[in-house]
DNA sequence: ACTAAAACATTACAATTGGTATGTTATTAT
DNA sequence: ATAATAACATACCAATTGTAATGTTTTAGT
């Protein structure tokens, strides 16, 4: 019982360093021993809680990745509320909150993304499943939102889900290219627009 | 001056190959070798046209990435027009006429600003300076429609060329993950939308 | 024709890569 | 208390990495 704690727990130690580390650095730029130098433990240990290094990329995804999306892009998406609101707070207020780090690294999902080549399925399977989950969840909202007349019928809301979804993952992209806000300020001046052209 | 044009030749031959493998594989999924076993040289020949990897990567974006952007999402909005279907043509219609190839991949710069660290500085720039034109493109031709009356003086046009990047490179990521169109598809017609909205 | 330089090829290399084999130590069930 | 097993550490491996040194061949100017 103790024991399964503690091998929990060092896997976790594992995947945190690696998360940051492939975040920051990117997944091919990571070698194991990279990140188990950041764990002070040895390639031992790593070969004894992961099968390959593949194996590690997909629990960051699935243990690291997934939870931080939904966290912080799904679950605000659930609450009641002003649809408007809460698509601004997820889509706006997020943006304003991240660290500079979260501004210089771009975005987790979106960097393993555009990395992974199309020939690792896997890896696509994993964050396609996390962007069905988000995509998902906006045409909920949306469609809710729709019922109570707040926004028009003709309004196509996977396609707003979409395009909400991916000028975000954009901006996040191109702001890795700047020192400075501008980039973000002008998406959120646009998105804020584009949330009130909804109604 | 034979030897010139064949240098420069070779030179090429080494940047295309490189283009394709890092577009399809990543940068820091090819190696050296891998390129130069594509172009049937060796790596002596490398070494004689590039002082070293970083050199090539910078070469790839200067010349293929660059005039591919220039060529396919500035070049358009420079011509005279209706600005609206001028906007639809780059950011809808490239779109739809996008090869299987260019669906799969996503989009060039987008993997290569996605997959370098933020460390990589003289990457940033070059990436930067592409998206810098294309973005200045999008705002001149805003400001003329906005001079024409055809779009409201209250739009902030920096904003919504932002937006409108953003959005395009968002979904070429998003699309890596599938392999339908659907998502293509829900985007072109929030896009659509969007720009007429502008109206 | 001859020489210098450019365009490449060959070989070599240390460092790093992902991964394995084989240890040792701690924990657990009996 | 002991035997088994889990949790690691150590040492090793072949392959690949980016790069340098040193060749050879082609081309160009004289």
């Amino acid at each position: 019982m103790k024991q399964e704690i503690k091998s929990e727990l060092t896997r976790q130690l594992i995947i945190d360093k690696a998360f940051v580390l492939f975040y920051k650095n990117g997944f091919h730029a990571i070698s194991v021993d990279k990140v188990m130098k950041e764990t002070k433990l040895t390639k031992g240990a790593f070969y004894h809680h992961f099968k390959d290094k593949k194996e590690l990329g997909l629990a960051v995804i699935s243990d690291r990745i997934q939870s931080r999306v939904y966290d912080n892009m799904i679950l605000p998406l659930l609450e009641v509320g002003d649809p408007f609101s809460i698509l601004k707070t997820v889509f706006c207020e997020r943006i304003k909150n991240f660290s500079i780090e979260e501004k210089q690294s771009g975005c987790p999902i979106n960097n393993l993304i555009n990395e992974i080549s199309d020939s690792e399925v896997a890896y696509q399977l994993a964050l396609k499943k996390i962007i069905e989950e988000w995509k998902l969840a906006l045409i909920q909202l949306l469609e809710k939102a729709k019922t109570n007349n707040l926004i028009a019928s003709e309004v196509n809301t996977s396609s707003v889900a979409v395009f909400l979804i991916s000028a975000f993952e954009g901006v996040r992209g191109i702001r890795k290219l700047y020192n400075n806000d501008v980039v973000l300020e002008d998406y959120l001046l646009a998105v804020e627009r584009y949330i009130d052209l909804l109604r």
